[in-house]
Parts: C-alpha cells; sequence; structure tokens
DNA sequence: AACGCTTACAACCGCAGAAAC
DNA sequence: CGTTTCTGCGGTTGTAAGCGT
C-alpha cells in the first residue's frame, strides 16, 4: 500500500510504510506529551521518522475518531457542496467531515475526476450547481478576504460584483481551473450576476432617494424586492447581461480567519452534521488507544461518547451501499463484507433543494453514527447564524421556478 | 494462471504561511 | 526580528487489490 522502498532517508531517517511498533512508539508518545512538537518524537522515542511524517501519521492513521472506508452518500453530497463552493481546500472540506482527512478527501476527489473527466460526465450533480450557484449569486459570502477590503472599497457605493470585477481579485477569471462547476453553469451564474448587479443599482438608487445608506440586500431576499418594486420595477427586472466567466476556487475563501461562516453553516447542515474540532484530541482528552489485531490499525475505546458507538472489532466501515449514478463508471471494488451500517439519519442533508436520489443511490440504509462533535461554534451562536441564513434565503427552488430559469 | 489496467490508498516532497520561540 | 516549528496545500509516486481479457 505504501511506499515502495521503506528505506531510509537523509539522516536515516526511516521512509515508506509504517510498522506497529512504530504506531505504538508514536501513540504512546501523543498519549504522553499530546499532539504537536512532533520534531520530539523522534529525540524522545527514537522513532527514525521525521517530525513530518510522524504528524501525518498521526492526523492520518493513528488519531482518535477516525472513520475509515467507503464515503457514505452524504458525505459525497458534502464533499460536492464544499468543493464547488471552496474547491481544494481539502482541510476546509474534511473539517466538515467529522472522521475523514484532508488526504483521504483529495484522494477520493481526485480519482473521481480522473474517472468522470475520462467517462465525460460532469462532476457536479445538477441540483448541487444549482444550490451553489443560488448562495454565489445571493453574495452570502461569509469568506470575504480582508486582503481585499481594498478592492471592494473601490465599489463602496455600489459593491464589487460577485462574479466577476477587474479590480476584485475574487472576480472571475476567464480561463480559471479551479472551479468546474461554474465552467458548466455559468449561464445561470452570469444570469444571477446580472440581476445582482441591477438590484444593486436599484437599491442604491432607492437609497438615494431616501437619503440612506443601507446596504444592498441579497438577491431575492424580501426587502429587495420591496425595494424593487419601489423603484417601480415591479416584480419584472431588466434584460440580463450575458458574460461568460468562471469563478477562481477561492472566491469563497476566507482568509479573514477561518472559521465557519453562515454560507458552510448553511451548505452543511451543521446542525445535522458535527463540525470536527482537532482541539478535541488535544492534551487532556486523549481517549485511550488500543491495538487491534491483526491489523495495525488503531481504535479508538475510551469515554467517548463518540468512539464508543463503534464496538472493539469492528471497523468503522459504513455502508457498501454507495453504489449512485456513477456506478456505470465507478468498478464495484473494496466494498469490504465486513463494512457496518452506521447510523447516518442525523447527517441528511438539510439544504432546500436536495440532490435527486437518482444521483446518489443511497441503497435505502446507508448510516453512520455521528462520529462526535466538539464544534468551537455553540449552539446559540449556530442557531443565530441560521436564522440570519433563513431570512435571506429562497425558500426554495421551485418557489422561484428555478427550472424554468436554468 | 498470467497479464494489463484501474482504483483506492498511503506516503512523500516542496512550498507557503502562521505561530511560537 | 530572525529562526524554528507546525500546518496546510497541491502534486506526485508507489503498491495492493479488483477486474477483465
Amino acid at each position: 500500500m505504501a511506499r515502495a522502498g521503506g528505506g531510509e532517508g537523509g539522516g536515516g531517517l526511516k521512509k515508506g510504510p509504517w510498522t506497529q511498533a512504530e504506531d505504538k512508539l508514536l501513540v504512546d508518545h501523543v498519549r504522553r506529551h499530546g499532539e504537536g512538537n512532533w520534531n520530539a518524537v523522534r529525540r524522545e522515542t527514537g522513532l527514525q521518522r521525521c517530525g513530518k511524517s510522524c504528524r501525518l501519521r498521526w492526523a492520518n492513521h493513528l488519531r482518535p475518531n477516525l472513520r475509515k472506508g467507503p464515503f457514505s452518500p452524504e458525505e459525497e453530497r458534502h464533499i460536492l457542496r464544499l468543493h464547488g463552493l471552496v474547491g481544494n481546500k481539502w482541510a476546509r472540506i474534511s473539517s466538515h467531515l467529522p472522521g475523514r482527512t484532508d488526504n483521504e478527501i483529495k484522494n477520493y476527489w481526485n480519482t473521481r475526476l480522473k474517472r468522470r473527466q475520462r467517462a465525460g460526465l460532469p462532476l457536479y450533480p445538477p441540483d448541487i450547481e444549482r444550490e451553489i450557484a443560488v448562495l454565489r449569486a445571493q453574495n452570502v459570502n461569509p469568506f470575504a478576504d480582508t486582503d481585499h477590503a481594498a478592492a471592494n472599497n473601490a465599489h463602496a457605493v455600489l459593491p464589487a460584483p460577485l462574479l466577476f470585477d477587474a479590480s476584485n481579485p475574487f472576480a472571475l477569471q476567464p480561463s480559471g481551473a479551479h472551479s468546474p462547476l461554474i465552467n458548466q453553469n455559468y449561464q445561470l451564474l452570469n444570469q444571477m450576476q446580472g440581476m445582482q448587479q441591477q438590484q444593486q443599482r436599484l437599491h442604491h438608487f432607492a437609497n438615494q432617494q431616501h437619503g440612506n445608506n443601507a446596504a444592498p440586500q441579497p438577491v431575492f431576499h424580501q426587502d429587495s424586492h420591496a425595494v424593487l418594486r419601489h423603484a417601480g420595477f415591479g416584480a419584472g427586472l431588466p434584460p440580463l447581461p450575458n458574460r461568460v466567466h468562471e469563478l477562481p476556487s477561492n472566491q469563497f475563501d476566507t482568509a479573514s480567519g477561518g472559521g465557519t461562516g453562515l454560507l458552510e453553516s448553511l451548505m452543511l447542515g451543521d446542525g445535522h452534521m458535527p463540525r470536527a474540532n482537532t482541539s478535541m484530541f488535544r492534551v487532556g482528552s486523549m481517549p485511550e488507544l488500543m491495538n487491534r489485531e491483526p491489523s495495525s490499525r488503531m481504535m479508538v475505546h475510551g469515554d467517548s461518547d463518540v468512539t464508543s458507538q463503534c464496538p472493539p472489532g469492528e471497523d468503522m466501515h459504513h455502508g457498501g451501499k454507495w453504489d449512485f449514478v456513477l456506478e456505470d463508471v465507478k468498478p464495484a471494488k473494496r466494498r469490504a463484507a465486513s463494512e457496518v451500517e452506521l447510523d447516518m439519519s442525523d447527517m441528511l442533508s438539510t439544504f432546500p433543494g436536495s440532490i435527486p436520489a437518482d444521483w446518489f443511490s443511497a441503497g435505502g440504509g446507508s448510516t453512520a453514527p455521528s462520529p462526535g462533535s466538539a464544534s468551537a461554534v455553540t449552539d446559540d451562536e449556530f442557531n443565530l447564524e441560521m436564522h440570519q441564513i433563513m431570512t435571506s434565503l429562497p425558500l426554495s427552488l421551485d418557489e422561484h421556478n428555478w427550472n424554468a430559469q436554468i
């Protein structure tokens, strides 16, 4: 599985697959000292691995609450949504998939990418495209980058368009390569962009008439519709511009402090999909670890509510029932018969207009336990975020006749 | 049975940025 | 303020295993 060779790198450091003995050394060290200071592992344990390798081994294979096995259909939905929003931000994506590592998701995505490209299939299900397009067009952008605040300030009166603006570093690039979703969906996006720009102008006009400087509201927000009506446009909108651009992958990047924003909460239905929090594994909360024979993989066994849901001796695989529509190009392999059915009921999507069942044929029974949450966001904060989101969301796709517009 | 292809997975590397020292 | 350490990302490689021929 691992890289061949297993020889020694420079400085006498070993490379290649990890042995059980090495794993045990690393686990013991972490149990004693906690995570971090990985370069000290070699000094204190004699383990002939560089700190970086230790960190990777721990993060991807040894740390508690890791979930192994194929992704469930729900997890795949989340990956697709998030990738459509943030691009190749594997760590951010994985932070919303408890127990999953960024490396795992990256591998999954790259494999999926190759497979679908070879088959000439789109990367995203149509409904996911729509979901993300709606949010983008609403300019629900909790990932505003402070580095580009100046660029946006140039549009203080009329904020920078979401999708394209030559002065906006986050604007669409004519030939970007990171957001295939947008390539496939640019017509809808451009329509929405046009609507948004029109709305912003109208809003600006209305504000001038009333002598206030209130910030523009998102497209479809009820208040905005009121502004449009007040401006004399009734329910109709002027003709839409026709641009062909695409979004960069970092359109919604969050260099401003990371964290979870409104959009992420919305897209992920965080009330149902607990966030992972690496701090939960830090010193002081280290669960008991035990070797699982004959595999070198560790299973968590301790007082964690999460891990206790997976009894020792059983793998945390789930499913084997994710043969969705892609099955025509994805061979059914590595569907371990020993995979345990887990309860995924509370990971179900909550986003309006969820993906049709024929895109992910979940087989009906794929379930998994929530591997635990240690969210850094309190329930109150989350509820407030959700309330704010819901007041600016289109009620449903159908209510706006999305199918007719696309 | 042997072979080739594909997939899934583990691991590595180099780089950049942030944080700690 | 410079150095060290850690973290994250993108890209890549290598191998086991499944599958078809």
